[in-house]
DNA sequence: TTTTAATTAAACTTTTTGGTATATTTTTGT
DNA sequence: ACAAAAATATACCAAAAAGTTTAATTAAAA
């Protein structure tokens, strides 16, 4: 069992990351997370030791969330095809975000960019690794005989993260999901040509 | 011939749509505009009520030079599918975009989304506007029999906007411009196959 | 049930940032 | 050349935000 002050720092961070994910790093201020978490300063500065070490923390933990929930839904699907639609369709309701603000991979990308290099080192280092995983899979699908071997993983991969990504930021800025719904479909379309 | 007024602002908003664009709204301050123009506050002062009429100004600033560039760019296409890859050639080397810091409709897309909402619809009228003369280029090739009528023109638009967008910020935080290549080949590639 | 760890409360300091005021100097348009 | 406009220099103010301190209190683990 978690020790009590742990219990609280994890509370910490679960009460932050939507302040973080939405105002930003710069935007976020330690007032409202102590006004978030109902605890005093005293206590905040207990677990973190300031507002930098609060605010990797707290990435940390949105990556670390992010990457937990999308590994386990595309672990849902059985076949290549079916771990590509399931990472997909997590994507499908861009204006409802589990986490309140839209994707955090992206948010904290697009703001550790010029400002914050260890952080967009962090990040670059996730959007790797999801690479990786996302073209092992569609090899995997190549090798099982699932999909044509004229598919370029690669390339698949990339087009198929980036544009759901620049799809949520879209969506979310003109308040429609509905844009989404169609790429999805054409994503989908797209792999499907290449199923054998 | 513009007075030394209008000059003097337009250079402050020329110099500060850099380190906006940079750091964000938020994370930009006052003093770095002063020590980038190497003007006083009471100049600055002058011309602008307060910082948020400066961001404001800065962001209507950003978003008039991108949509020129953007239409310029395009219009030197003749043929739909020349506009179109002119569009995507636009963003071939997204390590070095023409304003320092990336896209700044997806930046102000970004910040603006859960913070500043008059920019956010600002920001949402320039991505529906944009989809919409894509649109009309690519609905013109259909007309002009250049291009299949199996073509879908809003879902292209939005997937090769979307695709592109999302890349840039993919590639920044990678630091690395080759997915990009590969991308805008996979982007022409799908226009292609429409091509009569 | 202690005693150790965690938290509160509240007052305080420092730094950063945005904003103001004004007298002086420099430009500029006519 | 001159009046008006623009910009400087400098000092100052106020508010917000980060961070510190300490005594008192509460809760949890041994």
């Amino acid at each position: 069992m978690l020790t009590k002050a742990e219990r609280t720092k994890q509370f910490i961070l679960e009460t932050a990351a939507p302040i973080f994910n939405q105002k930003g790093i710069s935007g976020a201020n330690i007032d409202d997370v102590l006004a978030a978490t109902k605890l005093t300063k005293g206590c905040l500065y207990g677990h973190f030791e300031g507002k930098e070490d609060l605010a990797l923390q707290v990435v940390d933990f949105m990556l670390k969330s992010n990457g937990e929930k999308m590994l386990s839904t595309i672990s849902k699907g059985k076949t290549a095809k079916a771990k590509v639609f399931a990472f997909l369709d997590f994507y499908k309701d861009p204006l409802n975000t589990y986490l309140k603000g839209g994707c955090p991979i992206f948010n904290v990308a697009v703001e550790s960019d010029d400002n914050f290099p260890a952080i967009k080192e962090k990040i670059a280092g996730v959007i790797r690794r999801g690479q990786e995983i996302f073209i092992g899979v569609l090899n995997q699908g190549i090798k099982d005989g699932e999909l044509s071997d004229k598919l370029d993983p690669a390339v698949y991969a990339f087009k198929a993260v980036a544009a759901v990504e620049g799809a949520v930021v879209m969506c979310r800025s003109m308040n429609t999901a509905k844009p989404m719904a169609s790429l999805l479909k054409s994503l989908k379309a797209e792999l499907e040509s290449y199923a054998i």
